[in-house]
DNA sequence: TGCAATTTTCATTTTTTTTTGAAATGTTTG
DNA sequence: CAAACATTTCAAAAAAAAATGAAAATTGCA
């Protein structure tokens, strides 16, 4: 048990407007990427954090079960939107926000968009083979099918490019 | 009651292949926007179908509620991914897919994103009043209250030139 | 205008997703 | 290596989101 230092705050349910406003606006942020919100309050508690903190503090502030943590914090894992850091003497993980959010956005299209192109691909060329041999003629399913492949094209191309772009800036 | 033409097959529940894996195709395509399961469908349905489909063949067909049909309808309109026809000589509307996708994601982003980014940049505003004067000298928290400055800035950039080089493509 | 057809709305139900917390597993060090 | 601490897992509970369907509202035409 180790004392010496007065804890900022660390320790006790959320308080200030800042990690409020914070936490909100990443709860939103991550909501628009479809995570859960134990993910959006986690990753906006440690963005205005100047210490790194363990997993039960991040529960304990957050108000949340050590399941939410641990489950929230390899999603932010996941995403590389958290890194651990190594505190002497201290046998906890403990974890940081990775501010550059052109890394976590980046990870997103990578792991998460990218492999449902792949997929989308493939249920095209199912589509193509279901065409009765009288619809392969008809130029309706030929536009409508033409329309998809390249929907995927497009996406192949450009969602790599804006990962390309974030990662530039 | 016209019965005079037979309708192709548009009574009854889906059938083909076709449609099964435009449906299930879109049904994810939409998922990956966040929109629900039977918005995915109705698009899915109308993209091979050559003629326009009252709501109530949607929902026969795809074995849904009038209430989600209708629901459904509102939302593909809304991103503008459907347009209504008039059939001579009934009163239902019958609806037809856009099948410009860049006009669905574009309305997605107009519609859907870039509100957020204007509450965004509200949210961080507070963030930056509710820095205590101790704290605004701090380089900490200076660093990041501009990292999110400049993502809300990306955002406004960005986020239209994606809708623009969809309308152009 | 009045009536029947169509669509929308919305309280309720169903389904899906997220959270919880206790047990199992893993890890460090005395 | 054992025991104390930490983390993960996962079945069950809670919460959130979506679908249902009947009632209300709207629409168009006779």
């Amino acid at each position: 048990m180790k004392a010496s230092q007065t804890p900022p705050s660390d320790t006790k349910k959320i308080n200030n407007l800042l990690e409020i406003e914070s936490i909100d606006f990443f709860v939103r942020l991550m909501g628009i990427l479809g995570m859960p919100r134990s993910v959006g309050e986690i990753y906006g508690l440690l963005y205005f954090s100047e210490n790194a903190l363990s997993m039960n503090k991040i529960a304990n502030r957050l108000g949340i079960s050590i399941g939410s943590a641990s489950q929230g914090l390899k999603t932010l894992k996941g995403l590389k939107a958290i890194k651990s850091t190594y505190i002497a003497g201290d046998r906890k993980d403990h974890y940081l926000a990775e501010i550059e959010f052109k890394k976590l956005f980046s990870t997103f299209i990578k792991d998460e968009i990218m492999p449902h192109l792949e997929s989308a691909k493939e249920r095209i060329s199912k589509m193509e083979n279901s065409l009765s041999n009288q619809e392969k003629e008809e130029e309706f399913y030929i536009v409508r099918v033409e329309k998809l492949k390249k929907l995927a094209k497009t996406g192949s191309r450009l969602l790599p490019a804006i990962a390309g772009i974030l990662n530039l800036k």
